[in-house]
DNA sequence: GGGCCCCCGGTTAGCGCTAACATGCCGCCG
DNA sequence: CGGCGGCATGTTAGCGCTAACCGGGGGCCC
């Protein structure tokens, strides 16, 4: 199944192409304002339009000498087919929407680089569409401009939970899968195990002999920070330990240093949770300024393991998440959908993994 | 001018868009397979499918009754024009294609995040091709991609000396700008003021009266990373002061981290400008494991202003830039470039602007 | 009161491509 | 040796839309 793709001669190296046909043409010499077009490429080649779409896509039926003289003469024309005509008969653009919030967060970031890349590979082109705010209409909107623009599937990085519902009311005539979104959201999801990375985090401070672990979480509306709360909340519930009220934070480095400077007045706390790398550098900055020892005095673990977070100080241990590996998969099960028609089975969850580094230490002896 | 962005009837809340027709329709009973098209709209209104053509474009030419008539008939039958078609008839895509490399970094992902919004509010589309490696052949091979696909204008976000000079090579037939390459490549270039802030940088740190500046720059071949080196040698050159060799990194908070700890064994650095924020981590680590403190013994200053800058240990004194203003701008050009069918006059180069926090302070007494 | 122009809408002809059918030619079989 | 099938190509008909032109009716001016 190949496509138009393998064109071959119009790859680089060909940088003249864009120059007027010029000498080594056959008598015309005006300069051609308009792009050629297949019917040009066949007159040339001596055959009719429709051999040289048949060239375009690899059809067999075509003798291998002719099919040379046709792309001699796509070569001297420069000639590139037209995207917009094929998509047009055929239905098919081979474009995909992404509708993503703020792509200058490390995870969406890399989440839409992943897609990006996958799509690459699977001969397909993404169009991103970022959101203004995070309700249900801005979501919807998006969806709609993408479909409006004409392409074949939707992929939502949508890990806040009205931006899920929204996608409850989603239209049903095309292809549709979310990354990160809670699991009783209409569309299939591809979600790495958030659950499964708190309890490692929270089991991992409860192992080095803490009495318990305190969490500041990330907003309540962000499906990942419920998780997170959540595989928190039933560890120290699962192994009977009282559970801290939890604080509230909003991803930002900022309320993790005003919530960790609450947290450090408590001499009662010695092990923190935090459900993003970004809160935990702000708390760390507030420890240490109160004068509390990390981990000496308090251990800390943080969530999604920034490339910023080995050189923290001190290195922060924390729950690395593949966004590239779920943008992977979310852009393969979007291809599944396409292609067979039906909504994809689910996609098993991607597993997070615990990365211990220097901010987590044994409980300090009481 | 307005396009057909201005349905308005099929805007959110006509969830059912996607649903049969069903009852409320005349006569035909069995389910549209068929998405419906002009005509369609146009028999429901009772009016041709060049009229219906008129309202969607905001045509003056039609009466006021006859408009209303055939925006309920486009809201009954869930019409969505077909942006492929006008697309094919138009010759304009409303697409522009973006080049950028590795858009998990914070600098790329926030300006092609200020393009996506420039994009949306003028009503065009962004379609992203990220480069393979950072050579010309990659450059050349996705701006040839994005063209293949039907994109208006490309706009290469090239911080690489070989990505830029693969601009030179660029067709010319297709309207381009780069951002943050060098103003030396064939392309219109928009970027920010690298000189002038690592000029700021060093100045600063002569100001606080220490004998020289140390320079952990970029890779040789990245265009910023030589502007900054430039910055700072000129700086001290015309203070007359002794330039020392720069060390090079790769951005990365390990390079930091290793140049970082070369550094700290020398006693007589006391002030360093680092070219990144990722490496001026690295370097403030390794200057804490040797025991030299900061701002105490070494000033420091980075470049970008990542949102974490502000909570390292200490607070880094850095150069922000403005990356969404970048986006924002290369994005205006382009635009310019493609209505007025000429390359466009220059666009000022974007100030950075130095953030003074803690990491900076007066030189120690010798 | 006749010509003229403007408003409003219809009709027609493509945009560049692919799908489907038509055609001529050759080789092979009975 | 006639017919038949498949190969290589040409021909035709759209995909859904906009641009360009066409035309009828009404108001206005001279």
């Amino acid at each position: 199944m190949q496509s138009g793709d393998d064109i071959g001669g119009a790859k680089p190296g060909s940088g003249r192409e864009s120059m007027p046909a010029g000498h080594g043409d056959n008598g015309e010499t005006r300069p051609r304002l308009r792009a050629p077009v297949m019917s040009d490429v066949g007159r040339l080649a001596g055959v009719s339009h429709q051999t040289v779409s048949r060239v375009i896509n690899g059809s067999p039926h075509v003798r291998p000498e002719t099919r040379e003289r046709v792309m001699a003469a796509m070569q001297e024309l420069g000639y590139r087919p037209n995207p917009v005509a094929r998509a047009l008969v055929t239905g098919r653009s081979k474009m995909l929407g992404v509708v993503s919030f703020d792509t200058t967060l490390y995870g969406p970031a890399s989440t839409l680089f992943g897609i990006e890349r996958a799509a690459h590979e699977a001969g397909y082109f993404i169009i991103v569409a970022s959101l203004e705010a995070l309700d249900r209409s801005s979501v919807i909107d998006a969806v709609d401009r993408l479909r409006r623009q004409g392409v074949e599937g939707i992929l939502v990085i949508a890990p806040h939970a009205q931006a899920g519902e929204a996608l409850l009311h989603a239209p049903t005539d095309m292809p549709l899968v979310a990354a990160e979104a809670g699991p009783e959201h209409g569309a299939p999801v591809v979600a790495v195990d958030q659950v499964a990375g708190a309890v490692s985090a929270t089991r991992h401070l409860l192992d080095l002999g803490h009495q318990t672990v305190w969490h500041i979480s990330g907003p309540r509306d962000f499906i990942e920070a419920r998780q997170r709360r959540e595989g928190w909340r039933t560890t120290l519930n699962e192994a009977g330990i009282d559970i801290p009220e939890p604080l509230e934070g909003d991803w930002s480095p900022q309320a993790g240093y005003e919530l960790g400077r609450r947290l450090s007045r408590d001499q009662q706390v010695s092990a923190v949770f935090v459900a993003n790398d970004q809160m935990a550098l702000g708390l760390l900055r507030a420890m240490h300024e109160a004068g509390r020892e990390v981990p000496g005095d308090v251990s800390v673990v943080g969530f999604d393991d920034i490339p910023e977070a080995a050189y923290f100080q001190p290195p922060l241990t924390t729950v690395r998440q593949d966004f590239i590996e779920m943008g992977r998969r979310s852009l393969r099960m979007l291809l599944r959908t396409i292609e067979t028609g039906r909504r994809a089975s689910a996609e098993p969850l991607v597993p997070p993994e615990l990365v211990v580094r220097g901010s987590t230490g044994v409980a300090p002896a009481r």
